[in-house]
This record gives C-alpha cells, structure tokens and sequence, in this order.
DNA sequence: CATTTTATTAATAGATCTATTAAATTGTGT
DNA sequence: ACACAATTTAATAGATCTATTAATAAAATG
C-alpha cells in the first residue's frame, strides 16, 4: 500500500525480489506480482517484457550478493593467521546472516538448471583463482611454521562456505529444532560460534 | 516406454517422485506425469484424487528416508566412543549419499510451509528426545574421563546433520567448483572423510 | 500550448493446468 | 457368455497465466 510514490519499475522488482525469494519461479505469477504492488499486469511486462527476464535480474542481482559474501574468505594481512581465519568464518557468516534466504534461493535455481550452473562456475573460479593460489601458499607458510595442520586450500573454503551455508539453508528448521534443547540460547550466534570452533580446530589440532 | 507391465498406481507414484525431486510443486503438472508415463492425465487423478494429494505420499516417503537418515546417530555400544563417531557420521554420510536429492527437496518444501515445518519438527522432537538424552550422557561421561572437550549433543548432532546435509545441498554446484582445484580426487569420498576429521577433532582438541 | 514520448490500463488471444464426468475398455467371478 | 467392478480414456468446464495490442492518461519537450 502506498507504494506508487517512487518508479515502479523499482516496486515492481523489489516486490519481484521479495516473491520470489519466498516462493520459487513457477509458484510466483506477474499476476501476483501486479496485484501486490497495485498496478495493472500488462505493467509489469512493459518494464521486464518477460517474466523470465525479470527473474534474471532478481536472480543477478542475489548472485551477487552471495558472490561477494566469499569475499571475505580474502581477509587483511594484519593479524596473525588464525585470528584472521576467525575473522574470516565471522564475516562471511554475518554477510549471509544479513541475506538470510539468498543461499537457498541460489542453490534451487541452481540445481534445476545445469545452463546457468555451468556460466556460474565460470564465473566463480575466475572470482577465486587468486585467493585460492594465495591461500594455499599461506597454509604451506604456516604449516611450515608449525602453526597449522597440512590442508588443501580447496578443503578449507569449502569447509567455511558449506558450514555457514548450511546454518541459514536449514533454517527456520534447524532453528525450532535447536530451540527445543536449547531454549534460551540465540540459535545463529551459537552457530557462528561453532562453526569457528570447527574451523580452528580443523587447522590446529595434531 | 514399456512401463505398463507392472500396476499404474505404482508407476505414476514413481514419475512423480522423480519429477517432484527434480524440479518442484508447482513446475511439475499431473499433464507432464501423465505424458511421461504414457497414461491419460485423469489417470493420475483417479489414484491420487488431487495433486497436492500425489506430492503428500511423495514428500512423506522422501521424509521417511531423511529421517531414518538420522538413525545412525544412535551407533552401537561395541566401539570406542571416537571410533563410533566415526562411524555415525559416515554412516549418516552414506545414507544421504543413496538419496543426494532428498535433503534439498525436504528443506526446500519445509521452508515455504510452516505448517508443515510446524508438524515435521514434533515429530522428530519425540524421535529425537530419548537419543539426545543419552547421547549428552555419554558427551559428559567421556568429558569427565578426558577423552573429549566438553559440548552439549545439540551442537554435536548439528555439526554432523548441518555438515553432511550441505554437500549434498549444495552438490552438483560445490562437485564443479572442487574438480576444477582437485581434478581427480573425489568430491563426495574427500567430503566425507573432511567431515569426519571436522568432527573428531570438534571432540578431541584441547 | 501543441506535440511527442512515456507510463498505465483494459481487453483479450492463446496456452496450460486441475479436476470432473461420462463413456469405453478391460478384467473377473459365476 | 453375462453381469459387474475396476481401469482407462476422451471431452470438457472453469481457472489461471503469459504476453500482446490498442486505447487512454500523464509527463516531458520544444
């Protein structure tokens, strides 16, 4: 309601965003969509022409979101190794944390759709060819030093990313499960806690 | 082709859960089962009264198998307490590994529903109550006799659950991504065992 | 202010899709 | 072989849904 104050090509992809990060392709129609933000149907084909170009771009836009939570799997060079590997879990997990439904929105469209997959994976390894160099010279310095176990660089980022979005893929169920023995107790931050403790003790212990 | 040999109720079952695990709800019509089964579309309709009928018996076989999926993290008395850990997380591994599909299907259908998350999670309280008493017994019992740092069983079977659940989540994406770094090792094999070194060594740092 | 462009709507063609009904076919017991 | 039940099909009503078109309203521009 109220919402024909800005353009609506903007309403209209927002409501779009917002449908379809609830529901999936086909269960959302530019009908609903229309009827939602109050404007005519034929609207929304004026401004996206398709309903698949419309979601293209919410999907682009989520991607990327999700592409740049692995951002911080890069980290800042000031602090000792493993404090920078906490750091790390932590950041990536609050990025998801802000973008709650995002993982799982990516992950269907993705398992329904090997064409787009196969641009995406393009995509990615492109992205993280330099961290991933960088980060296995990192963890044979270390190593080296005594500091940490032997690991393959590929094992470690996928240890971090599988584990944080893991949590926000399964919630809300894990969340009730979790609530049921641990009833006062914040679900995500002991989840964060926990897949820090993982990781660290992954790389440290002999 | 040629799948009138065995009773069409059976059939369609099948073309369902296959479809249904493959895309979801609302992109699978009773037209397209149907037509792949090589049936009339009222045909579907007889046995199953109505869709949302024909995916319940889908998704409660599906969540059947998910929930059994979880019974090996009971274990058996027999080993050292580590080496049953082991054996419970390759065994809830494995289990997974038989129906790679199921969990993304299951979290994917929960997430949209709550009343049906709502009923999925008493039910598997009451599963889980008497295997989570026990196993916090056991976690303080091997704390008290130096064997493992101390944890509460919710987080341990999360670790496990979240874990294991997110490769297969996540599979065919992550299996690209760590080809392209670990061309010929195997993903779901090197999960597996990264998974169970995640977990020991959660128990056994200090 | 007249004109041209842009935004919005109403109407609708054409495809599906679900579910039902009635008719046809097959199977079964006697 | 006949009656009766179970299975399967054809046909279709009724609801969508996507996308387009033509008409209207609003905004921008010279």
């Amino acid at each position: 309601m109220a919402t024909d104050e800005k353009n609506m090509e903007e309403v209209i992809l927002q409501k779009a965003e917002e449908l379809f990060l609830e529901k999936d392709f086909a269960s959302v129609s530019t009908t609903q969509i229309a009827r939602e933000v109050g404007c005519n149907q034929a609207l929304v084909h004026y401004y996206f022409r398709t309903k698949e170009k419309l979601f293209n771009a919410v999907f682009e836009s989520k991607f990327k979101i999700f592409s740049e939570s692995l951002l911080p799997l890069f980290g800042k060079k000031e602090l000792p190794f493993i404090d920078r590997i906490k750091e790390v879990v932590a950041g990536h997990f609050d990025i998801l944390k802000l973008h709650p439904t995002i993982p799982r929105f990516i992950l269907n469209e993705l398992s329904g759709n090997s064409q787009r997959r196969k641009m995406l994976v393009e995509k990615f390894k492109n992205l993280s060819q330099q961290l991933y160099v960088d980060l296995q010279k990192e963890l044979d310095d270390e190593h080296a030093k005594g500091n940490i176990v032997e690991i393959r660089a590929i094992d470690l980022m996928l240890d971090v990313v599988l584990l944080n979005v893991s949590v926000f893929v399964t919630y809300p169920l894990a969340n009730e499960i979790f609530h049921h023995y641990s009833a006062n107790d914040n679900f995500l931050e002991s989840r964060k806690q926990e897949n820090i403790k993982l990781i660290i003790n992954r790389l440290t212990n002999r």
